[in-house]
DNA sequence: TTCCTCGGCCAC
DNA sequence: AAACGTGGCCGAGGAA
């Protein structure tokens, strides 16, 4: 059973659907209605349709309903066309981007959360919708993959909706503590606190130039040139190399400036909402599923996609409860052996480190080698030591290395690619095409020709990466939505208070929040999960996803 | 004043 | 000092 949930003009509906699709029942709600409607349809495991998660399932949480499964319309909208061109006309309300232009709609800012949604669609267009992606679906090559793309996807949705509303537990006086021991007290607005002040002032006396402002790149490189270092950037990298006694500061000054810039106090003040009696406080970060070409997701706004490790140790458990860390060894190799189908690689991959497989099959005579040549296949090294161990990799796994490398030549030749579950890349941009059509022409120039070709093996390292890169992310999401499932049932459901949750997602890694008496259970959901997540995908090939999980009290325990 | 690009660096 | 993929976010400083 399908349950269509339009909302227009602030007024809800909600179609009942057969398994043809054709409504079999149809109800106006008020808003105020609408919980309480899905809390007693859900009982039925109904698949809720609507056109944007993001728009409907808030409210619902808040009132403290969770639903299992969806389809979020918009979602599947967007790899549908990519996956179906041909079945699409051009751009309609389906493809609006997830967030207006700013620019657009300043008058709007008000209404962003009613506006930028596509909460507004009438029942006639998300039932019209709906059965298209079905039809469209139909006209694939591989529509079961593409279905459950799609429905991994949507659980995806489901899931950084739930995060969005828990939020990750965070303990500010951990933070403050990491952030006032290495910058010194919380400064007065406006001033540097005392430790990076005082290295400004040493790189300043080791430059002799007192009004050298140290976060100007223009303003350093000019000092450090006319101090007589050769240098042609000030990034860490080449400073590094330098032998001069502003380096050690001036490293320090950069490692702390960022700290405080990115994850300071004015970071906490701005997105970690404080906590109660027994409870931490909680940072919401703002993640985008789908928000990344190749289908993992983006986060928009708060960074969580980048929390440094120096401040993890602030991501704490609430009293009584604990933080169930878990990520996937190698998830890339891995993902590509089993989509390339390829048994010398699956071999290696059969145990905790895939890198020290291949040192013991002498394919490489280190792991440091094996992890530098494996990830140059993925990423499309020609150069240094990864370029040069490539030819060893190519004897050794012709059938993995081959799938990236063909990925690469149809990018090369500007088509598209596509990954395990059907996740289709996008065509080169009209200005790529140009650019490889002058070059074609018989009176191109040497420097044209120079152009295309740097392009195209641009374009080949981006699609190179795009199949592995794009099915390890579709390995995460069914990875994360087997293991919502399960975690919904490690208690009742309607017991709120004590229940597991997902609270943080980052490409290979996941952390529930847990009531510690269910930590080891817990832990043992999320290996069955991974185990799942293989034979869903990959059926009985046999690749392992083994994982680091670790039960601990704060993130920064967590390797 | 606001907007935008760039250099730099964090994560995977 | 980037090489070799995907991102987000910051401050500086020029452009509008």
């Amino acid at each position: 059973m399908e349950i269509l949930v339009a909302s227009e003009a602030g007024t809800l509906h909600a179609l009942t659907l057969d398994d043809d699709l054709t409504p079999t029942s149809s109800q106006r709600l008020d808003r105020a209605e609408f919980a309480g409607f899905a809390a007693s349809v859900e009982a039925e495991r109904p698949r809720w349709v609507w056109a944007d998660t993001a728009a409907l399932y808030p409210e619902l949480l808040r009132a403290g309903v969770r639903v299992q499964r969806c389809l979020d319309l918009r979602l599947c909208h967007v790899i549908l066309r990519h996956a179906a061109p041909e079945s699409f006309d051009a751009a309609d309300a389906w493809d609006v981007p997830l967030l207006p232009e700013v620019d657009a709609v300043p008058s709007l800012l008000d209404d962003l959360e009613d506006m930028a949604r596509l909460g507004d669609v009438g029942p006639d267009d998300l039932l019209a919708e709906r059965v298209r992606q079905r039809d469209v679906l139909a006209t694939v090559a591989d529509p079961g993959r593409l279905r459950f793309l799609l429905a991994a996807e949507s659980a995806g949705a489901l899931i950084a909706a739930e995060i969005a509303h828990d939020g990750l537990p965070w303990d500010l006086g951990a933070h403050d503590a990491i952030l006032t021991d290495v910058l010194g007290p919380r400064p007065r607005p406006g001033s540097r606190p005392r430790r990076l002040e005082e290295l400004a002032r040493q790189i300043q006396e080791q430059l002799s130039a007192p009004r050298l402002n140290p976060d100007s790149p223009v303003d350093l490189l000019r000092t450090l040139r006319r101090s007589g270092l050769d240098v042609k950037s000030t990034s860490k990298w080449e400073l590094r190399e330098l032998q001069h006694p502003v380096v050690e500061p001036l490293l320090e000054y950069k490692r702390l400036a960022r700290l405080l810039s990115a994850n300071g106090w004015t970071w906490m003040d701005t997105w970690v909402r404080p906590g109660t009696d027994g409870r931490r406080g909680r940072f919401f970060p703002d993640y985008v599923p789908g928000g990344v070409v190749t289908g993992r997701w983006a986060t928009s706004g708060g960074g969580a996609l980048q929390l440094p490790k120096q401040i993890r140790a602030a991501v704490r458990a609430d009293p009584g409860w604990r933080l169930v860390v878990a990520d996937v060894a190698q998830i890339e190799p891995r993902v590509l052996a089993a989509m390339s189908r390829d048994d010398a690689l699956a071999a290696a991959s059969r145990g905790a480190d895939l890198y020290q497989g291949l040192v013991d099959t002498g394919i490489v005579d280190t792991r440091a080698h094996a992890k530098v040549a494996m990830l140059g296949a993925l990423y499309g090294a020609t150069t240094g030591e990864a370029g040069h161990l490539m030819p060893r990799l190519l004897r050794a796994y012709p059938r993995a290395t081959g799938l990236v490398e063909d990925a690469a030549r149809t990018g090369e030749r500007g088509g598209v690619v596509h990954t395990w579950l059907g996740r289709t890349s996008p065509p080169p941009p009209a200005a790529w095409r140009e650019t490889q059509g002058l070059a074609t022409q018989p009176d191109a120039g040497e420097s044209a020709e120079r152009r295309a070709r740097q392009q195209a093996r641009d374009w080949g390292r981006f699609t190179r990466n795009f199949v592995v890169q794009g099915t390890a992310a579709e390995w995460a999401l069914v990875w994360m939505a087997q293991i919502r499932l399960r975690l919904a049932d490690l208690t009742d459901l309607t017991d709120t208070a004590d229940r597991p949750h997902l609270v943080y997602f980052l490409h290979d890694e996941v952390i529930v929040h847990t009531p510690a008496r269910l930590a080891e259970a817990v832990a043992e959901a999320i290996g069955d999960a991974s185990a799942e997540a293989g034979r869903l995908l990959f059926g009985g090939f046999g690749v392992e996803f083994p994982l680091d999980v670790a039960v601990v009290e704060h993130y920064g325990e967590a390797e």
